[in-house]
DNA sequence: ACCCGTTGGTGGTCGGACCACTCTGGCACG
DNA sequence: CGTGCCAGAGTGGTCCGACCACCAACGGGT
């Protein structure tokens, strides 16, 4: 079947499926080192260029990685690791589609806070507890919000779970809600939020955590909500929109 | 700073870069058409092939797609186009990192159907119904149940809930359920779980929907537990595994 | 006015060449 | 004998020029 199948199917993505193929059923196993482009290319039948490209795909995505001048490796696989590409989407998401990633995170949050408040260790938890400080304390609001969220995943020690969940959290948008949020005022709100979660963690409450997660990625998405109801230009960035006329 | 930070950086990653630059300040618009491959790599100073690895990353990324003989198009840069990327996680993974990514369908299959009890209209119940029956009478079962569940999962309304929830739902993860769920003679049991999570949807009632959704991804889990527990090495691809040498 | 073949332009593939880097082995020196 | 260095081979990175496959628009024929 693969003959006709391949007679209008580009040699790029042919070979890409091959390679995956090969990781996928253990012949290219994670850390080993792939066969030279050359090699690789001879074996496939294809070009270097085409292999390159098909290299080039796989790298994108994660599975490999090169070192020039040392050879092509298969990546450890960690969910971490396919990560970035997605983050992607979330930074290039504007209006509606943010409100449709809270939308996930409020499903996916108050579940991750749950499990971590009946999975993490005492080690997590302290940690949890300084990052809460530094949001207090510090000027570094921005990144000390996006690691406490980030600790608590973690500690749920579902690493996919994570990924998924640091995918849909970028620092550009946590950015953005954190500079409304003080315009607004509502910075207190959010301090209280982050400690009920902190204390239900700590008393090992999954249900308190539960809801208390829920809470505050509620009141994110109402804030967010009335923000782009009252102005269909959001604020942080809109001077930079004068290119419709080509 | 640019200027001496390129200086060791890959030629193809700076233009990888610098399209990316081009799409996120404006210069290049969703549904746009980029200048001819050779156009682009004599603008940016490299050569046609760097130019088309930098291209093939940003196809990988779901960000450009390219009509051969026509030109390279920018994407309309919805959620659902970033989808492939993601299922690769699902696809390459093994043993516990199944787990966790049932884990996280868990999380989220209950909530998005039962968002979909709440929101889908007349129209996608029925197109979710004939699914139904492709199942139960078809041969396809593979993907007619891969169908079923994104067809509610979409009926949310939500694309990026809809893109995350397909990329942790790989065909062939599926393809091994299904084929594990014959031999173990569950079909019945889960041909049970979709009629109740279809009939939750058709009478509206999100909390039924929910805990249809909940007891369905359960099951499969537990299976999949069951089956790791019992043999270290999947079934599926198990003496492709003597290359330890060289 | 409509249909269809031609033709130019585009992405897809190929092969080869050269450069930049890493690693390893052996040589010279201490 | 031990240590350091350096030269070579091997590998990925980049470039070039050519040809093929495909699409779309233009044009002549009916």
């Amino acid at each position: 079947m693969t003959d006709l199948d391949a007679r209008r199917t580009p040699v790029t993505q042919r070979a890409v499926e091959e390679i995956k193929r090969r990781i996928s059923d253990g012949r290219f196993g994670p850390g080993d080192r792939l066969p030279t482009e050359r090699d690789l290319a001879a074996d496939l039948g294809v070009s270097r260029s085409s292999m390159r490209e098909a290299i080039r795909a796989l790298i994108t995505l994660g599975v490999l990685e090169s070192r020039h001048g040392a050879g092509v490796y298969v990546t450890a696989l960690r969910p971490s690791d396919l990560l970035e590409t997605f983050s992607v989407l979330a930074e290039v998401s504007q209006g509606a589609t943010l409100l449709e990633v809270l939308q996930v995170r409020r499903m996916l949050e108050p579940a991750a806070t749950a499990l971590a408040a009946a999975r993490a260790d005492d080690a997590q938890l302290a940690h949890i507890g300084t990052l809460l400080e530094d949001i207090d304390g510090g000027d570094g609001t921005v990144s000390a919000d996006l690691g406490f969220h980030q600790a608590i995943v973690a500690a749920t020690g579902n690493a996919t779970l994570a990924a998924v969940n640091d995918g849909l959290s970028s620092a550009s948008f946590h950015t953005r809600v954190w500079a409304g949020h003080r315009q607004a005022g509502l910075t207190a709100k959010l301090r209280e939020d982050h400690h009920r979660i902190h204390e239900a963690l700590l008393a090992r409450d999954p249900d308190a955590a539960r809801a208390a997660a829920t809470a505050h990625v509620l009141r994110v998405e109402d804030w967010l909500r009335t923000e782009l109801r009252g102005q269909a230009a959001p604020g942080v960035e809109s001077a930079v929109r004068a290119d419709r006329e080509r």
